[in-house]
DNA sequence: TACAAAACTTAGGAAAGGCAGA
DNA sequence: TCTGCCTTTCCTAAGTTTTGTA
């Protein structure tokens, strides 16, 4: 691997052979979700105006639509159709009979006490929420962790998801359904023979107990939805998780040493007489300079309608020859993963453009823009011109490099600790744009920032009370009313820095980046050239993530 | 080799926590 | 001490890649 042989020794004490993923594993199973709780007699449902008393089952899955009420989805079509089907199976034959019709369903009342409990919840004495507090740890303390070899580690999700009604992201087909109860007699066990077998709730069984080393996960169960399998695995924290971090660190840096190879090898292939081969050159220009994501066929009306690099549709881009002064620009509209728009205008290369001409030619707006790639024969390419390369590769790597640059670029030696960490922002900044990872704007922006605008107001004229007092005082006191004037100065600085920084991200998640694609190793290595505490650039919960790095960088280091 | 299933990483939003100023 | 706001943590969906199977 290189690089790092030291720390590699250091942090996995022990080599294991090819695809064996631990020697010993214990745990106490995963913390089922609490049982349902009717309501109160006091609390109605009403059909067609008229009280009606539920079954218990039919009043759960009722409780989740009612908790659902003041979102916009509970009025969508498709959510109000998936809910009613999958809600009449839970019911009675009576009810069933009785219940035809969805609108003519009150949840109000239902809806009310919710939002009451939760306000009862906020008005909680202190004692009683310390008491939630300390089940919560008791809970955290008894199945939040496992040994795994000689380390006791931290599980990630130990708790099962609880059920109620499923909500994709976007424009899902399945919003709505029903996600059922997990028992005990859905989950499969993993851990070690030699180990001592979670227990599973009494009068109950586990569906299977094995014993697979070659796998990380504790606990799994098939969900309902999509039939896709759910895990329990270690928390980033874990030797398991933070080894892998790290190798995937090291791939990308391994590109780092032959991308203008490859760069070079895909130009060639543009001019390749092959469909396919053209194809896969431009598809991996894309991947490469916009960091696309591969973008895995879906099998239509399960999901939502989204796409990647490699399933994407004559219909999500738009040849301009000339636009704005520019030459051969491709713009590009489509949804990503989460439903999130893609949108950019890209000069490209001229070959780039005359391919993409011909892909398009003679195809329906709905038809692949790649029509002989997939993701399959791409990966298999990208293999073939390194070991361990694969189409998401280029996103860590080209994140990796563009944070290590833009830091370069944007540190000033003579700014004080706030600026630069505004210059870290930024670089961060750059890298979130890049990789498309955008987020809402919060509900309450405008007023967050019109509260740091008077907060910078009232410091300014603090600043002018201070300076005026600094004029007018007695030689004997200037020295102080100077020192007095610089501190008020500096703290307006910093909120000024604040405000910039607030308003620059205000479509912009920095976290996804940081957590994912930004080898940890640059910005350790930044603080300590800086000497910007660490505690400035990550959390605690980071920090635990990126012990591994924060171990092992000295101020040189270079992706 | 092709396809499906399994395993694992990446993702944004909601809820909870905690802290500063009233 | 309370309130409101920002930060952190939780949650679990939605991707990619790897593995298994015929």
């Amino acid at each position: 691997m290189g690089g790092g042989t030291e720390f590699h020794i250091e942090w996995e004490e022990e080599r294991y052979p090819e695809g064996i993923k631990w020697k010993f594993l214990e745990h106490k199973g995963p913390v089922f979700a609490p049982p349902y709780e009717p309501l109160p007699e006091n609390v109605k449902f009403y059909y067609d105006g008229k009280v009606m008393k539920l079954s218990t089952k039919a009043e759960e899955v009722a409780t989740f639509f009612a908790k659902m009420l003041d979102h916009e989805y509970t009025t969508k079509e498709i959510f109000r159709k998936n809910f009613f089907k999958d809600w009449r199976k839970e019911m009675t034959s009576e009810e069933k009979s009785t219940i035809t019709n969805l609108s003519k369903c009150d949840f109000t009342h239902m809806s009310q006490y919710f939002k009451a409990q939760s306000e009862a919840r906020k008005q909680m004495s202190k004692e009683e929420k310390q008491k939630i507090k300390e089940e919560n740890e008791r809970l955290l303390k008894e199945y939040g962790y496992c040994v795994m070899d000689n380390h006791k580690e931290r599980i990630a999700n130990f708790k099962i998801e609880p059920p109620g009604l499923f909500r994709g992201r976007g424009n899902h087909p399945k919003m709505g359904m029903l996600k059922r109860r997990i028992m005990p007699e859905d989950i499969i066990i993993n851990c070690s023979k030699d180990s001592k077998i979670p227990s599973p709730p009494p009068g109950h069984k586990w569906k299977e107990v094995r014993h697979d080393n070659k796998v990380t996960w504790l606990v799994s169960w098939t969900e309902n939805i999509q039939g896709s399998i759910k895990y329990i695995m270690l928390n980033p924290s874990s030797r398991i998780k933070g080894e892998k971090d790290w190798q995937k660190y090291e791939t990308a840096r391994r590109l780092k040493k032959c991308v203008d190879k490859i760069r070079n090898q895909y130009r060639e292939d543009w001019k390749s007489k092959e469909m396919k081969v053209r194809q896969r050159a431009v598809a991996l220009y894309f991947i490469d300079k916009l960091a696309l994501r591969a973008g895995n066929e879906k099998e239509e009306g399960e999901t939502a309608d989204t796409v990647g690099c490699c399933s994407l549709r004559v219909e999500h881009i738009k040849l301009h020859p000339e636009l704005d002064g520019q030459e051969y620009v491709v713009e590009f509209d489509f949804l990503g993963k989460d439903s999130i728009r893609y949108y950019n205008k890209v000069p490209v290369e001229k070959r780039v453009f005359k391919n993409l001409q011909l892909f398009m030619e003679n195809k329906q707006p709905e038809d692949d823009l790649f029509d002989r790639l997939n993701t399959s024969i791409l990966n298999k390419h990208l293999q073939d011109l390194m070991e361990g390369l694969t189409a998401k590769v280029f996103r860590t790597y080209n994140a990796s490099i563009t944070l290590q640059q833009q830091l370069k670029e944007l540190t000033n030696p003579d700014d004080n600790i706030p600026a630069k960490i505004l210059s870290y922002n930024r670089a961060n900044r750059a890298v979130a744009i890049l990789c498309n990872h955008q987020r809402a704007p919060p509900k309450t922006f405008e007023k967050s920032m019109m509260n740091l605008q008077s907060k910078i107001d009232a410091k300014k004229e603090q600043l002018a009370d201070a300076r005026r007092e600094l004029k007018s005082a007695k030689a004997d006191a200037k020295v102080r009313r100077d020192e007095k004037s610089k501190k008020i100065e500096e703290q307006l600085m910093k909120l000024e820095v604040q405000a910039t920084d607030r308003e620059e991200n205000k479509q912009i998640a920095l976290g996804t980046s940081k957590l994912n694609y930004l080898d940890p190793r640059i910005s350790v290595a930044w603080c300590k050239k800086w000497g910007i505490p660490i505690e400035k650039i990550y959390n605690k919960t980071q920090r635990e993530k990126f012990a591994w790095a924060i171990d092992m960088a000295e101020e040189d280091y270079e992706f």
